[in-house]
This record gives C-alpha cells, structure tokens and sequence, in this order.
DNA sequence: AATTTGATATATCGTTTTGATACATTATGA
DNA sequence: TCATAATGTATCAAAACGATATATCAAATT
C-alpha cells in the first residue's frame, strides 16, 4: 500500500454515484462497503485534498443557506478515467486480517475454553453481522433493476454466503475442541 | 491499529512454538498464516528491538559456527504474560480489503464484461489458494494429535470452508451477471 | 574454475493508513 | 434549558506497507 493510494478508488467509486462531502465518504465506506472495507478520516481528508489538485476530483461549496458549510465533491472525466482503468487492472490485492484466526492458530498456549469462548464471541458477532446483510439484500431485491444495484446485491451476496460459512465452521470448531 | 502493535502478538505467537530469527518470522508469516494474516519486515524488524527493549523477548545469536551469523529471538515470561493476556480479551478486530469487491461493487461504471472478467480471475487465484489448503489439511490429518496440531488444523477449515463458499458466490454471480 | 542466480539475513526509508483527538456547528430531546 | 448526539473538517503520532539497500552463502550454470 505504501505506493498507490488504495483510498483514491474507494473515494472515486462512491463520487461516480453521487457528489459527496468528506464526511459523507466515511459514512458510505462505515455503510454498505463495511464488511470488505474500512477507511479513517485521517486518509479521506489528504486523498480529497492530493486528488483536487491532480484534478481527479472538483470542490464546491454547498449553496444551501441556512445550513452550515459543506465543502462537496464530484468526480471529473479524469477521475473516471482513472476509475475504470483500475477497474480494467488485472490484479486485485484481498487481504484480511482475523485476529479471531490467529488466536485460534496460537490458541495452544491456554486452555481449551479460552478458544471456545473466543469462537462463541466470533459466532455471535457474525450472525448479528449476517442480520444486517440480509436486512440489505431484502432492500435490494425491492428495487428497481439498475446496473449499479445488481452489483450492491452481489457484494451483499458475497458476505451472506462467506457469514455463513463462518457460522457452519463455528459448530463444526467447538464440537472438535471440545472432543 | 494507531495504539496496539498488532504484529507482537503475531511474533510473541511464533516464539511460544519456537525460537527464531527475525527472516524467520517473515517466512512463517508468509506460510501456513497467509491466508488470514499479513505482515512485513518494516513492522517486524522495529517489533522485535521494542519488544526486546521491553523484556518481553530476548536475543542470541546463534553458535552455529560456519554458518552466517543469525540473531534469534526467544520469549520470555513476561512476553508469555502478554500472548495469554490477548489471548483472554474479548475484542477481536477482524478487518478484510476485498479489492475484488470493491471493483465489483464499483464495476457499474464499466460493461458487465469487466466485471465478469474481474470474478473470472477472483475464482481462479482462489481455486488455486484452496489446493494448497487441502494439502495443508491432508498434511496435518496425518500427524499425531496434540493441542497445537488442532489448533492449526482448525485454521485451515475455517481456510476451506470460506473458499468454497467464495467459489460458489462466483458461480452464482456470474450467472446473474450474464442474465 | 569462474560466474551467476537465488535463498538467507538484517535493516531502513518514504508513503499510506490507522485510530484518536481537536474543534466547531446544528439538531434532538429530556 | 441544557445536555448530548450528529454533522463536518482537519491534524497528529504511531503503525504498517512495500520497496529497496546491503551482504553472505549455497547451488547451479557457463
């Protein structure tokens, strides 16, 4: 990551829907885009800023009176470019990091309910986690067929299907640990 | 991950298993733990000396002679203390940078092909991934059973479980991509 | 025998990201 | 009325990333 700014597209992707504020960007990435991707104020902020002047992105004040000042976004015919020529790039970087999985994986060191209960507290985050997702998929599946929407119903899918994945491990975990 | 070095825990988990050297670390962290955690010599290195510093690790280097000189790292009390302390938390951070879901989600700006092509290349690099987690598995099946043994098959079930899952998703997403 | 390549090993550097915090305004609601 | 929650912009120290520098040693190639 210490070469391209991965924020850069997350920023671009979100204005190619709709002109945003800085503070309107964390609230779609803490959103939807959630549980496959994270983002803090303290990249938002030098993105915006460093893209505004590679003019990527445009700045304008919100004209709205009466309401305090809001300093917008909107993506230019650059930043598009610079949006799907990413799109167009053949690799993809897919990392996480489950500190669940390595306290499982260095779980030795103590006893036996320590991992059952660190899987308990796993389980019971992703089921809440899957309620929300499927509140999003049946939201989705209401309405209307638009390009953009089957692709906000397929990453939605993704996380259903891995959710529970993880939940079917989860039994099948604390049934092993507990012989 | 501005407050708490994650990666000690990570090394302070390698040196419960065994002594090691700093290359060491990088290579099991490049292993058998890829798949769910990440980390580089520019976070190692600097661990390993504050770490020392702080009596949670010590070093030697190794009297191998005729070989090339080697600084390895073993844990102390205080650094077991310290694993069994996180180990025994309750907050797990579990974060994930799916690119392939971020061009998924973002792909509506391009043709249906792109993304299709995008899903293609996903499901490729993870049919591959997942050989490599069955040999694992097969590998571990083999050995005799102790706490950590388990604890490392475990991981890799969780590894195979997902992957299927991600293989799956990519069946069904491509078919609702293409109508 | 000489040379190249690749693995081992330690370390640092600039850039990006995180997580926290500072500061100020507006809306909610007890 | 007064607290507190939400909105909004911005910065900072610490942490992590990814690349690179430097050097040794073993194995393979020429």
């Amino acid at each position: 990551m210490a070469k391209d700014r991965k924020i850069d597209v997350v920023i671009l992707g979100l204005l190619s829907h709709e002109d945003l504020t800085g503070y309107d960007i964390k609230k779609r990435i803490d959103g939807a885009i959630s549980f496959f991707w994270k983002g803090s104020f303290g990249s938002i902020y030098p993105a915006l800023n460093a893209m505004e002047q590679a003019g990527q992105i445009s700045k304008y004040e919100a004209d709205d009176s009466g309401s305090r000042k809001k300093i917008l976004y909107h993506i230019t015919a650059k930043g598009t470019k610079v949006l799907k020529r990413w799109l167009n790039e053949e690799q993809a970087s897919n990392e996480l990091k489950y500190e669940t999985l390595l306290k499982l994986y260095f779980g030795g060191v103590e006893a036996p309910e320590t991992t059952v209960h660190n899987i308990d507290i796993f389980e019971e985050n992703i089921k809440e986690e899957l309620e929300v997702l499927k509140m999003y998929e049946k939201n989705l599946k209401k309405e209307k067929d638009n390009s953009d929407h089957k692709h906000f119903l397929l990453t939605v899918m993704f996380g259903i299907e891995t959710y529970e994945a993880y939940l079917r491990w989860c039994v099948k975990a604390r049934k092993m640990l507990k012989n």
